[in-house]
DNA sequence: CGCGAAATTGACGACCATCAATTATGGTGG
DNA sequence: CCACCATAATTGATGGTCGTCAATTTCGCG
């Protein structure tokens, strides 16, 4: 059931009832993938169209110098992949960091993809690239609590649209070198910072969830502009 | 004529002719530009899917900091928009930095696209994706030599990809303040940068021409691993 | 030849990396 | 329920990469 899908398209615009059904069909398979499970490694052949439906993760690029970057998150609702509508092979790997299950699309659906819902696709895609655009400015042109910051306020966002914020707090299941690898920062780095985000009582963490102390601080921190996420 | 296009996507399979009559037909209408021209800005609506016939230019962000970020550079045969197949408004602007031609696809024809087509589209956004996650990549994770020995690695591919690298060296209008912006160094920083990199005898320019003295030395000294732009 | 834009240089300082500990956390078995 | 362990978070000291400021030189074009 690709209910968060849903939710998000429908904090534009109404769907209608007709493109729910056709979403729902299209979305029926679904798959449960175990805490820090990877559905597919940098250059394993794209075989699926795969939607998040419930879990958490992201995608993570390995460097020949060594070094990882982790280039988005997954939430659900979110495209996984467009598989070979994409690409032949995969360009990233992508990891769940906890329990999680998606959806994929049977292999010969592809072939006879009604046209709106191709169109879907290619929009769900180019949503990926702003939001791919958007972490290239952070990581280019803001300063460490400014990056930092952005990326929660991201993430506070995309929790929010699909329903799984809770008032002002989040699941988040990621540890610190794992947002130093998202931001450019090394783990030291970036603990000095969410501790300065906490005095400024823009950010909080509870476990594995965030807390956003103050949305509107957090936002003029990061210099954060939601249009990117539409 | 969409021929760089069709050059690039050759570079891997040979396309039917009746696939080339289609893109030449979808891409016939085309628009002239001059140098230092922008054909849309952020928050401008996205009213057609455009391809780049010839000419050179970069995606370019503007942020709340008074700072920008080129995020892209486009070439010829590299789709510029899929237009409101994507969103609705552009999340960045174009910029030309030489006189260009652009085809244009006519917007009744958008609703009646052939699936084929619709597919194409599809990965060539999603190709425009892999280059950004690889960018997401090169400024979180890369110092300073290897970040922009890597920027003119990709070019060098793209511009060998389309025909319109000379021998070792391509058309290469930018100034070192339009790398600064895409690396996310100071000008500064790049011209001494760029200094070295002549010095390891990797990389010289000539006028408006980049000269990559030593294609192996460069990709090494970048890590770069031209995969992600198939 | 003259002008503005672009490239280059030097000195200095800030931000972030590195190295190396120590402390907290949370999951597990006794 | 607590002890135990591995993982994660935190801290301090020091150094290097890159930013900032300000000036000068070179280049491109009319």
């Amino acid at each position: 059931m690709p209910a968060a899908l849903i939710a998000r398209l429908e904090t534009s615009d109404r769907l209608a009832d007709a493109v729910k059904h056709h979403l729902r069909h299209m979305f029926r398979n679904s798959r449960a993938a175990s805490a820090n499970a990877d559905p597919w490694r940098e250059g394993d052949k794209a075989t699926h169209v795969a939607l998040l439906l419930s879990g958490f993760g992201y995608r993570c690029r390995q460097l020949a110098n060594g070094r990882r970057q982790i280039v988005g998150y997954v939430v659900p609702g979110d495209l996984l992949t467009a598989g070979p509508l994409a690409a032949p092979v995969h360009d990233h790997s992508l990891r769940l960091t906890e329990a999680s299950t998606y959806a994929t699309l049977p292999d010969p659906e592809l072939a006879t993809l009604e046209p709106f819902l191709l169109r879907l696709l290619t929009r769900l895609v180019a949503r990926e690239l702003s939001i791919s655009r958007e972490w290239i400015a952070n990581l280019g042109q803001r300063e460490a609590r400014a990056r930092v910051a952005h990326l929660f306020c991201e993430l506070s966002v995309r929790m929010r649209d699909i329903g799984q914020a809770d008032g002002s707090s989040f699941p988040f299941p990621v540890t610190q070198q794992e947002i130093a690898d998202s931001v450019g920062f090394t783990i030291v780095h970036v603990n000095r910072t969410l501790q300065a985000l906490r005095r400024d009582g823009a950010l909080a963490f509870d476990g594995r969830r965030a807390i956003v102390a103050d949305f509107v601080r957090l936002t003029a921190i990061a210099g954060f502009d939601a249009r990117y996420l539409d």
